[in-house]
DNA sequence: TTGAAAGCGTTACCAA
DNA sequence: TTGGTAACGCTTTCAA
């Protein structure tokens, strides 16, 4: 029911349970001392009045709000999620809970985000990847908390980081196709600068293509992040029209690897007898997908659970150095029957 | 940096501009009214002290915190995705951001999340389903705040509701499979009654089946939310084993289809030849996949820019009646190949 | 257009 | 174990 009547206080709380305002505070810390009936009969009032907390007057007296915010570029991906519940579970023992913020892959919107975010006070703030407005870099820089950069292994972090180099990651593919004894090699990703993430991987394969002197022009870029499976799809018909003797495709996802397969069996093509396929990722669907698409596991969980074991220790020592700062997670790459010449 | 150099107040930007603390506060607020050659040293003073408005002190003098609590079951779901989306896009006019936190489909982890959120105070607040616990109920009702229950049409809604029936839109695939000519029909769900609305599409599923006449029996539960693929494909061969004559089968979402599309493909079963499937919810990978699946289009979207246009409504004129607290959204039946007995 | 005073609901701090 | 007092940083309200 939406009826305006006023939210009751402690105060209303302390006049019915017959105590000050203060032992009514007390009565909801779990650590303060309050006698076992007092304790009980403030708890009984607060319950028939229905009083709830309210935890921004707390957070303005005590100077502590008790929320990590966290912002992803999306809402609708399997890793981010994983993500953003080993920081869940990471922060619940330091009595932290997670405010959740979404991007759309935009640093113009991430800014604002942040800026709204700020206004409230996060004890730390978590976010994804090491590309950020101007502005954005400047009110992290200022807010006085941890910041942790996570996905990404910035060169110019803001302060903490936990992640990978999608760049190296993505040599490990350039190395694996070459290991099946492919030559004419392709990378399928995004057309604009907005998943930064994906641009590098991109040029960490080109860049791993061009040491073994292979080919490195086939690469095309296709759609706006997220990259779908229809972006896939579509980016796939179009390299076999330009270079139709290609052998193996890394896509900047599992999902566009998934379109590029679906594709392909549709056009007639076996995977990997005609074309060998990889993603990115270690979805679901890679797992599903006949054949099953091999992928790069990137520890998605594991940057969360890190991320939030680096809060929980720069929020209890501040002072000390600059130590334990830099967190790297090693990516793995799962080779499946996609890419495999004997698949 | 996490230095903690205590964060700067409206009165430090106040002193630095050569105004009072008011003067600030209107600085920063489009409408009121400052003279602009005020305003612009304001702004620049606020600019160079890196002073970011703390809105917990400004909620809790104007008692307005200018936020809507939304949670949703899983962080991994197109579907909620796209309500979130709608919500967000549908608040912004009003100036109302959203907070998000996700339940895992647990109803005891929605209670903690809603305490937590009410502890901030949030203008209204959105949640998935109809089911809570009975703490939460009370919670919810006595926040003083709309409630909005979507993706559902609970019989005894807290406050306002924005959904569809789950049991209609399943007896919709019920209807598409016997105009295709199938009579021994299929469900394969999840074993919990932790998805709800899931139960809710077996219900309808199977009382279509009833009083079709047809054998209702063919239902298989298996694992807990959210069902994915592997869920999809160990249920498919158990029901096959159980049932080998069964015609088509029904699955609670797109993405445990596509895991028994997948399992029946590898067992050597052609789709729709041998057996016809379908899923639920639009999934991008329904579209996809070979053959494509048949599924239904619940309005994700819709959902959430009727519950957002909701919230403004409420929060606007209070006092009205009860009047269009109740919105009905129509889900679609998609068909494709994979239930079609010409595919 | 600007300012002063009085809260908003809570907790830190000190005293009893 | 309990209570009183003074903030916390802002906006409302009223006055200039």
């Amino acid at each position: 029911m939406s009826q305006q009547r006023k939210a009751p206080t402690m105060a209303d709380v302390a006049r019915m349970a017959g105590v000050s305002p203060m032992t009514v505070s007390r009565a909801f810390k779990s650590e303060a001392s309050v006698k076992e009936g007092t304790r009980r009969r403030i708890r009984d009032a607060a319950e028939q009045l229905g009083y709830v907390l309210d935890s921004t007057a707390a957070g303005l007296s005590s100077r502590r709000t008790g929320f990590v915010a966290v912002t992803i570029p999306s809402i609708n991906n399997a890793n981010f999620a994983e993500t953003v519940k080993g920081l869940t579970e990471g922060l619940k023992p330091a009595g932290l809970q997670i405010l959740l913020g979404y991007t759309d892959y935009d640093t113009a919107e991430e800014e604002r985000l942040v800026e709204q975010f700020l206004r409230r006070r996060p004890e730390a703030v978590v976010v994804t990847g090491g590309v950020h407005t101007e502005r954005c870099r400047k009110l992290l820089s200022n807010a006085g908390v941890p910041v942790i950069e996570t996905w990404d292994r910035p060169s110019d972090p803001l302060d903490a980081v936990v992640g990978f180099s999608n760049a190296e990651a993505a040599k490990l593919m350039v190395e694996h196709f070459v290991g099946e004894g492919y030559r004419k090699i392709a990378f399928i990703g995004g057309d604009t600068a907005r998943d930064r993430r994906g641009l590098d991987r991109r040029h960490g394969f080109v860049e791993a293509l061009r040491r073994r002197g292979l080919d490195d022009r086939r690469v095309l870029a296709h759609g706006v992040p997220p990259i779908t499976m229809r972006e896939g799809a579509r980016a796939i018909g179009e390299l076999l029209r330009l270079w139709p003797d290609t052998e193996a495709v890394m896509c900047v996802s599992d999902l566009s690897a998934f379109g590029a397969l679906s594709h392909c069996q549709r056009a007639g093509l076996a995977v990997p007898r005609d074309i060998a396929l990889a993603g990115f990722g270690a979805y679901d669907i890679a797992e599903h997908a006949n054949p099953a698409i091999t992928t790069i596991d990137v520890g998605a969980r594991a940057i969360g659970l890190n991320a939030a074991e680096t809060i929980v220790r720069l929020l209890s020592r501040r002072d000390e150095g600059h130590d334990a700062k830099r967190i790297a997670i090693e990516p793995r790459l799962i080779a499946r029957a996609s890419s495999l010449r004997g698949g």
